[in-house]
DNA sequence: AAGATATTGGACTATTATAGTCCAATATCA
DNA sequence: TGATATTGGACTATAATAGTCCAATATCTT
């Protein structure tokens, strides 16, 4: 059981690479994956994601690619994760899904609770430049 | 992406269940299930393994069933996430498996080792007699 | 001793999630 | 106009999850 996925994994070193070669210049997937070791499909694949939720911003055609759509210290590891893999949690009644015929007097969910919360914070507090 | 699975989830309500109605007399795997609406057989297999781990002692025949093997104080959530789902790992680097060709260097597996390490500590230090 | 009740052990299965791949379309630069 | 990139979505293989099922063994009760 892993809490971030293979392809979350690809996401932040993406991100990471484009944080440190901060050029004007957009970087393309295709470099980018091979720098990275990310399998080239599925690099796109991630890109497309981290686009679309705002993280990266993309320019189409040659010479073309990716560049960071903030500074790296604007970004954080939760939204990176939340962007590829969906919300962090720990149990599904600890964001409310789900909500079982337990609770809310389920003594479990409640500490289970505060475990998702010092999660989140956790992530919400480590920026791109710290990484 | 849950942290906790279901099964998981089902053994820690079972030895709740052990903890509040703490007799002499074990507990019958059936008379658990239902209580605590975990699928029957499902259940069975849940608390052998419990057993094997030592977390809980089983009594076989009739009037059998299962008890905890040890104070409640004295089992924690670590325990019993690891005895059913394996190690809590934020990410198979975290534990050394795996070793990928960026170790050690890897900025990423740093922030995530933290992570991992207050993790382990947050569930160690969670026992059954507090849930 | 017999029967009922329980655990034990392991094989088996269905569904979902993960980790990719592939292809056609569109946009842009030179 | 061609080369190079991103875009979008369909598709697939493998693994993990969440159970189920059955036969064997142990123990209590009558």
């Amino acid at each position: 059981m892993e809490l971030i996925r293979e392809d979350t994994d690809y996401a932040m070193r993406a991100l990471v690479y484009l944080a440190i070669r901060r050029k004007q210049e957009p970087v393309a997937a295709k470099v980018l994956a091979k720098a990275q070791d990310i399998p080239n499909d599925f690099a796109h694949k991630i890109l497309r994601k981290l686009t679309k939720a705002g993280l990266t911003k993309s320019y189409m055609g040659s010479q073309g690619g990716f560049t960071l759509a903030r500074s790296p210290s604007q970004i954080t590891l939760l939204q990176v994760v939340e962007t590829i893999q969906g919300p962090v949690m720990v149990r599904k009644c600890c964001l409310g899904l789900d909500v079982c015929p337990r609770r809310p007097s389920c003594s479990v969910s409640v500490k289970l609770g505060e475990l998702q919360d010092s999660l989140v914070k956790f992530l919400e507090n480590i920026t791109l430049d710290e990484v």
